[in-house]
DNA sequence: TTCTCTATCGACATTTTTGTCAGTAACGGC
DNA sequence: GCCGTTACTGACAAAAATGTCGATAGAGAA
C-alpha cells in the first residue's frame, strides 16, 4: 500500500487528534504507543519519530486540547445587548465545557498532578466574566468568588452532569440548565 | 526477618489502604501491581493471591472506597433543630467529598467508564437530603434538580476547588463555603 | 531526470509490568 | 509436640509496552 506522507505538522495533528477520540472514549489509560499510533494509522515508531516519548504524546495533547478551550472561550460572540449577553455568555461557558473532552481533560490534569495547567483554563473564564458578563454591581471579591464557583460548576457539570443526570432519569443537558439557573440567580442578587 | 501472617481479611485492607493512598497521592496510573505491594510491604504474588489479578485490585478497591462514601453519608448525625439541620448537612456533604480521595474516586470512575457505580452514592445523598434536609416545600422535580446539581457541585468542589482556589489565591476552603452558601440559597428559594 | 531531505516503516532490542509456581513458614487444631 | 491448612514468598516465565535503528519511499528543489 502506498504510504502517507505528511508535513510534520500534519502528521503531528493527525496524531493528536487520534490521541484526543482516546482519551475522551476510553480515558488516559488507553493512551498507550500501539493503541495512538493505530487509531492514527501510522506505524509506532512515526508516533516516536514526532513526538520522542509517549509521554511527549501525553503533554503535547494536553496542550492542544487546553489551548483549544481557552480560545473557545475567549472567542465567543455575545448579543450587543448587556442583558441578554449575561445569559447567553454563561450558556457558553457551559457549552464550552460540555463536550465530553474539555472536562475531562481537567480531570485527567488532576490527577496526574498537572493542574497548573488550569491556570490559562482559569483565566480564560475570567477574562469572559470580566468582559462579557461585566457584572459591576460586584465587588472584586463577590467577583472572584462567582468566578471560582462558575470554573468549578461548569467543570463538574462538564464531567459529571450526563452521568448524574442519567442516574435521576434526566435527559443529559438537565444538569447544565440547572447551573446556569443558579449561577444567574448569584450573580444578579446584590 | 519474620513474615507477617495476617487473616485474609487483614490482609486484604492492608493492601486496599495502600493502593487508596496510591490512588490519592499519584492517581489511578500509579496502581501497579509492584507499587501497590511495595506500599502495603508484601511480595507481588501475595497481592496477586488475594485479588487474582492488578485488575481485581481496582475493582474492590472502587467497591470500598464507595463503601466508605456511602456509609459516611449516610452515618451523619445531624442537630434535631430542622433550620439548622438544613445548613449543617450541606456542610457535612461537603465535607464528605472534601478528602481528596471521594472527588477523585468518582473522577477515576468516570475517567474509565465505571460511573454506573456512582448510583449509590446519588441514591446516598437523595436520602440525605430527603430526610435530613427535608425540603418539604420543593416540588419532585425541584427536590430532584437539587439533588442532582447538589451532587455535582460537591464532586466539582472535592475534586476542582482546592486547586482553583489556590489559583485565585484564595484559601482551600473558600470554594466550599460559596458552594454552601450558594446551595442554601437554592434550598431556600420558594 | 536526478538529487537531497526526511517522514515513514518493519524488525528488533529493551524495559516494564503482569502473572505462575513450587516451596516455605505461621497458625490453629489435635 | 505433631499435623494440616494456607498465607506468604522468591525466582522465574510470559506478556505488554516502550523505544532504537537501518532501510525505504514520497515530495520538492535543482
Amino acid at each position: 500500500m502506498p504510504r502517507i506522507r505528511r508535513s510534520p505538522e500534519a502528521s503531528r495533528e493527525n496524531i493528536l487528534i487520534a490521541a484526543e477520540s482516546l482519551l475522551v472514549e476510553h480515558g488516559p489509560q488507553s493512551l498507550r504507543l500501539a493503541d495512538v499510533a493505530k487509531a492514527a494509522g501510522v506505524a509506532n515508531a512515526t508516533v516516536l519519530h514526532h513526538f520522542g516519548t509517549i509521554d511527549g504524546v501525553q503533554a503535547a495533547l494536553m496542550e492542544k486540547m487546553i489551548g483549544e478551550l481557552v480560545s473557545g472561550l475567549l472567542e465567543m460572540d455575545l448579543p450587543a445587548d448587556p442583558k441578554q449577553a449575561r445569559s447567553v455568555a454563561l450558556t457558553r461557558l457551559f457549552d464550552a465545557f460540555e463536550n465530553k473532552g474539555a472536562a475531562r481533560l481537567a480531570a485527567w490534569l488532576e490527577l496526574t498532578d498537572e493542574s497548573r495547567r488550569l491556570r490559562t483554563v482559569r483565566e480564560a473564564v475570567q477574562t469572559v466574566i470580566r468582559q462579557k458578563i461585566n457584572p459591576a454591581d460586584l465587588s472584586q471579591e463577590q467577583l472572584e468568588d462567582s468566578i471560582l464557583i462558575s470554573v468549578i460548576l461548569a467543570l463538574g457539570v462538564g464531567l459529571f452532569g450526563p452521568t448524574l443526570g442519567e442516574l435521576l432519569g434526566k435527559p443529559p443537558e438537565r444538569a447544565r440548565q440547572i447551573a446556569v439557573k443558579l449561577l444567574e440567580a448569584d450573580f444578579s442578587r446584590s
